[in-house]
DNA sequence: TTCTCCTGTGAACATCCTGTGACCATTTGC
DNA sequence: GCAAATGGTCACAGGATGTTCACAGGAGAA
């Protein structure tokens, strides 16, 4: 088999979007606990960056964040004014109180004004961590497919919220398997994916050696393609491997390079990629 | 498929921290916690009961709660299974652990398995209250009802103020059920809804595999909207996935020229309206 | 080149999903 | 308490969807 392909092409499916990955910062003085915090949030692979000072509300705004620790002695005696302003201004923020010893008024006054969690310092970063996480969980409420915006790709337009495809406003019928191989070819825009890897990740467990099911899903979502954009070819076979999803159009004659057109967010490397020719040559006979 | 009937837009989620009674049930043996606690909750007229024992999931479902407070010590070493199945069975409750001294592990474990807030007794009721509280608001999803301007559908007027969906100045006699289902769709219209999702936001907890609570609802839901508005359809169905509102009309343009078919619709789609309504767009070919 | 393996394809087959009516349990109103 | 209304379950039927199979032709390797 062509090892080649197999070297130039992602490893690891990594990306595993099963959303754990957060934005938070932390506004804190405290170099200890800001030190072994920013430790363990590397390791787990947030996003994070540290205040040393308070920062006006519309600053917090704009890191969109999905939580914010925050040692309420580093803001003094405007503490619950900035964060009642905060929490007012940004209710869609998780804001975690986490600063010295206090007293019961004081707690329960922090929640009110819209704090969503209280911890009392000295406390272990892991403890740190499960509440901002639970917070964040808590606060995810409407990000499942709401907000996902369509991708394009080609003329196709493909949107979660419909579990549907579309071309020029006109939906291709996909079925459920249908669209959710389109989806995930589309999001891994570019690369190739191996069959196995699309089997595990539309039916949930590994594909047993001589399953043909996603040639055939494949088959008929290139039919539903051809039909709506007969223009565009989308999915291209990789020999020995599995697919690619690229848009390329068939309308350009006087280049010996089909124009391919990516998907906006998805910066696919499919440069490496087509430099093989398995790719050229299937790809002429497929959509 | 007709994009054009978008009737109402989305209310904005703004759920406000209004609307303070919220009803919670207390998990604990510890009397004095518990009469203290009980005090408060009644002065601030939350409704609430007491357990004294460990209660299956769907018993806690049943009680419809906004939040439970737990001491884990109540549940013995069943603790994390029993808080585990709570949590995942029913996503929308906010769990709050109320417990004694325990190791940072132990509350990192109770705060993945889904519990919402930790509190360490000895503690003071109001700081319970105000983390309940701080749960509750955040779980809080639904836009209260007065606020909530009525949404028009093709000729459906859904009322929030009044549990009801109107045509024509009439009601549809919804049940309470029927219009909880209508107003989750309409609020979401235009967007696939999965069962699962559909049921989770009217039941309250996880849907088990082959329930078809869903699909028995809709049918009432549509046989009444088919009576009251038999010029319009609904409620679609999107096979294998869930269903989506969008109010289409089946109305001839030109009612002069009764033999013309509207665009977009094919015979097929006419000759069914007299039978079964087969509005289901997977089947026809005018999505 | 030949040979072997891989993929495209159409169709048959099995499975799952949904609409539907009937039935039972529980709640509500009187 | 009774009766009606409401919520929820069940089984059946028809159809949409998913899966398997056999065959043909192409791609890669020796």
């Amino acid at each position: 088999m062509t090892e080649s392909i197999r070297a130039t092409e992602e490893a690891a499916p990594s990306s595993t979007s099963s959303a754990s990955s957060l934005r938070i910062a932390v506004l804190d003085r405290d170099s200890g606990f800001i030190q072994v915090l920013s430790k363990r949030l590397d390791r787990l692979g947030w996003e994070h960056r540290v205040l040393g000072s308070p920062v006006p509300t519309d600053a917090v705004a704009s890191m969109r964040l999905s939580a914010l620790v925050v040692d309420l002695a580093v803001l003094g005696p405007q503490a619950w004014e900035w964060l009642e302003r905060l929490c007012g201004a940004l209710p869609e923020l998780g804001v975690v109180v986490c600063t010295g010893p206090s007293t019961v008024a004081q707690r329960v006054r922090g929640l009110r004004l819209g704090a969503d969690d209280w911890i009392t310092k000295p406390c272990h970063p892991e403890e740190v961590i499960a509440r901002v996480q639970g917070v964040a969980r808590r606060r995810r409420r409407p990000t499942s497919r709401t907000e996902s915006k369509p991708m394009m790709a080609g003329e196709v337009e493909i949107r979660s919220d419909r579990f549907q495809a579309f071309v020029d406003g006109h939906s291709l019928d996909l079925t459920r398997r249908e669209f959710e191989l389109i989806e995930l070819l589309a999001a891994a825009e570019g690369r190739v994916l191996e069959r196995e890897e699309i089997y595990s990740r539309l039916w949930g467990y590994a594909m047993v050696r001589g399953d043909r099911s996603v040639d055939v899903f494949v088959r008929k979502l290139r039919q539903k393609l051809e039909k709506a954009s007969p223009q565009w070819r989308y999915i291209h076979t990789h020999f020995g491997i599995g697919y690619r999803f690229a848009a390329e159009s068939l309308e350009v004659v006087g280049l010996d390079v089909p124009s391919s057109v990516p998907v906006g967010w998805n910066t696919g490397d499919q440069s490496e990629l087509t430099g093989t020719q398995q790719d050229r040559e299937l790809a002429a006979g497929a959509l």
